[in-house]
DNA sequence: ATTTTGATGGTATGGTTGTACCACAAAAAC
DNA sequence: GTTTTTGTGGTACAACCATACCATCAAAAT
């Protein structure tokens, strides 16, 4: 064999040229052709590593909220050793609302990806139910430690709504994200006691 | 000339059947052609109505506001000649939960609307703004009229945002719309007296 | 009665897209 | 040293899309 190439990296630059690409003009806007120019290779290229463009689309929407999964994880990191319970809140739900470009790249193709899901049965599943479920569940907990009084599952339930549709909003320009996270913080501050 | 034919009728008849085509396959997957078809009409025919496809498009998107928006209505006039506060502010939020099937159609072309004029600026401006922002007012003189305490600005904003992000969760499939409504009834019942 | 003109159908065209196919070089395997 | 195998490029192809163009027919205007 010739360059005896990794593998795996080569299908991680070309899927985080596909995000770029999608986050410059939008996922429907995504090519063959755009995803290899932003990658700096061939078409053939792009076949050689994923046979097919929707094989490589399902690539790009793993590899999305892996990424996402990281940031969270990274802030988590950054609230400390062992953060309170209302700053792993925050943190959580902070992340949903998009701040600097590369998060409001990853929230912007994240929800172009959702919307697919619902019309495309190639991208539906559970795959986009999976971590939300997840991160409901971590949250309940949370608030449940953070002494939040009634039904806990039901506030975290809301809390990832509103969160969501904060992040939405901003996305769309209607709401800064000072403010999203303004009314964030306001609403923890009347469910979490202290 | 020959059949002196309604054009505002002609045009709507087109729109609404734009409206089912992107119900079925996603807005995405919106052509000339499927318009036509699902219209019963020639391509030519929808050509001649709507020049070009964005022209076809930004109507549809008017139709469908417009339609939304007739649907709150609808649902305001059901709640009495004069209703409570409370059964107001309830029938705006729960229209945001996709019930019925063509209040998850409308829902679901309307995101995907949303999502494309964050990136095709065509489709981009206040079109999409001024609704929302009107109905946050709204929301926000409902809520001091029901007796809100705190900023009841901040109160629309965070009922407006959880609405939207409940009902994108249940058009994903990841709750139903009961668990949804619940949810909203629930801080609703927190947040005003009585 | 003839000439416009509005409404419609059909079809051609230029561009784009995903994918298949062909070629080839170079390193590994034998 | 020959033969696989792996990575890569280029290109061809069939489908599809939006749109432009050509034709027609009937009613209205003259």
């Amino acid at each position: 064999m010739p360059k005896l190439v990794d593998h795996e990296e080569r299908r991680a630059h070309i899927v985080d040229a596909l995000l770029r690409s999608a986050a410059a003009d939008g996922l429907h806007a995504v090519t063959m052709r755009s995803v290899a120019v932003e990658a700096g290779v061939s078409v053939r290229l792009v076949q050689y590593y994923f046979d097919t463009k929707e094989q490589l689309l399902l690539a790009a929407m793993t590899r999305l909220t892996t990424r996402m999964g990281e940031r969270i994880h990274r802030r988590l990191r950054a609230a400390g050793a062992s953060p309170a319970p209302r700053d792993v809140i925050e943190a959580v739900l902070l992340e949903a609302v998009p701040t600097d470009g590369e998060s409001r790249a990853f929230h912007l193709i994240h929800t172009e990806y959702a919307v697919l899901s619902v019309t495309d049965p190639a991208l539906a599943g559970p795959a986009f139910l999976a971590a939300p479920d997840e991160m409901e569940a971590f949250l309940a907990a949370r608030l449940a430690a953070a002494g939040v009084t009634g039904d806990a599952r039901r506030e975290a339930v809301l809390l990832m709504a509103a969160s969501a549709g904060l992040g939405l909003s901003v996305l769309l320009g209607q709401r800064t994200a000072d403010d999203a996270a303004d009314v964030l913080r306001h609403h923890l501050d009347r469910i979490l006691p202290g």
